[in-house]
DNA sequence: CTTACAAGAATAT
DNA sequence: ATATTCTTGTAAG
């Protein structure tokens, strides 16, 4: 665990990389800031283990979730460490819409835009998930273009690849998405 | 105001 | 099948 001015981060090694978790404690009352991905290829220099960190129960459970196969995190977990007042407008429509795709599926920029109220929106949808500050709670790597091609990432294409693989997600020869794959 | 996008669709080759 | 062009909603400068 390490700190920074207020806000407190504990990086959990997965099997996709790391995945460091950042919140802050305000009174008592622990609120998830940021999750960030990266691929933690190197053995990390100074990666502490949670054994010996203070770090809040709900931090715990999540990160438990995290090592144990990366599956997506209940809702009993993350409610009250999440503010997902926070997104208003457009952006909270669009999360809102992403957090309702089922692991194992996938859904298109498009789909997303529609589900949004916003349908001509899809490259707005992709900004959207560019900036999106919870990867895996919000999980942006289950939207991909229309066609079946990965699309972007911020934390490195291969993370989405691996994400998706690890969630049953399947390619065609030519590295696109089955159809049957697509959620709505 | 302009520009940059994690897009998509239409059109051309 | 791929390549190019045009339109598009948002956010950021």
């Amino acid at each position: 665990m390490k700190e920074n001015g207020s806000v407190q981060t504990v990086t959990v090694p997965a099997s996709i990389g790391r995945v460091e978790l950042a919140w802050t404690s305000d009174g008592g009352r622990v609120r998830l800031v940021g999750i960030s991905l990266s691929e933690g290829l190197a053995r990390p220099p100074r990666c502490k283990s949670l054994g010996t960190a203070r770090v809040p129960r709900a931090i715990r459970r999540m990160a438990a979730v995290i090592q144990d196969g990366l599956g997506d995190i209940p809702g009993r977990i993350t409610d009250g460490l999440v503010d997902w007042g926070m997104f208003a407008g457009f952006q909270g429509k669009v999360y809102e819409a992403v957090r309702r795709i089922p692991r194992g599926k996938v859904s298109s920029y498009g789909d997303i835009a529609r589900h949004a109220g916003s349908p001509q929106a899809a490259r707005a949808v992709g900004h959207a998930m560019a900036v999106n500050p919870f990867p895996l709670l919000i999980p942006c790597h289950r939207v991909v273009r229309a066609d079946g091609s990965l699309g972007g990432f911020a934390a490195g294409l291969s993370i989405k690849e691996r994400l998706l693989k690890l969630e049953g997600v399947m390619m065609n020869a030519d590295s696109r998405i089955r159809r049957d794959d697509f959620w709505s």
